[in-house]
DNA sequence: TTGACATGTGCGCACATATGCATTATATGT
DNA sequence: ACATATAATGCATATGTGCGCACATGTCAA
């Protein structure tokens, strides 16, 4: 059986790519992603050029962000560059947003919001006192 | 002297809170998160009950979790009620999208995008071509 | 081929954190 | 007061990971 609050919750599962979270919770990597938009496009060297750590820490951040579609790379000679996708991430933001739009009804307790119909009922989600008080 | 791309850049230290995406980059606290959209509201007890991790981990979580404004805890009596805080989790989605959207025409090289005129020129977003190649 | 340059990788260190257990704190009920 | 129930906290530990160093890999120019 699979309620609409069942798949709701299943749906956190495929909103929150947490491999994805992750590229963005270190601040490290934000610096980057933050000098890329500044330059535009650059190679490895000169990402790291005024950033506190070593090249190859650099290298392996660009590499994580590369893995999960944040940034672009493109190899030319012994370079390497890299630019920040930004239609991938506002395409992924767009995803993660309609994905969570639609937990907002669950949020509250009880059966009512089980039925479609509650969707469009403003009345059935002030229910905070009769539910659990155990 | 500041450049619309520097503005730009400056912009993502503000979209992207890592402490934010931390909350969100933890399956643990993903399992919670799909819980709690499950059951609605339900104290510690009933939330770690079909969860692998012991019920003061699953504490631990939910006071991050309201840290970051996520969930919503209510307490009565000996109880502590949390909650998805599904209105604050949207806003902040949305907050992120419109300030990763003007990151966008930045991402390619060269100074043509540096000008508000960029922003409105589609065919100012194709050099890929001039710009580094060594 | 040789040397210089840009990047990738193996390794170890230091620190962060997720986890579990034991204890304590707070509230409830008899 | 006492026992019980729920949650929070202190502590130890295992795992994860950011980091830098040294070296390997690969490319370009002589």
């Amino acid at each position: 059986m699979h309620t609409p609050r069942q798949k709701a919750a299943d749906a956190c599962l495929a909103a929150f790519d947490t491999e994805w979270f992750k590229a963005l919770c270190e601040p490290a990597r934000i610096e980057i992603i933050r000098r890329l938009v500044l330059v535009g496009r650059a190679d490895i060297g000169d990402i790291a050029e005024d950033l506190p750590q070593d090249r190859s820490v650099i290298s392996r951040h660009l590499q994580f962000l590369e893995r999960i579609n944040i940034v672009s790379v493109e190899r030319v000679g012994r370079h390497v560059y890299y630019q920040l996708n930004g239609p991938a991430l506002v395409e992924k933001l767009e995803t993660v947003l309609a994905l969570t739009r639609p937990l907002v009804p669950f949020c509250c307790p009880g059966p009512e919001n089980d039925t479609v119909a509650a969707l469009s009922d403003p009345g059935a989600m002030k229910n905070t006192e009769e539910f659990p008080h155990g």
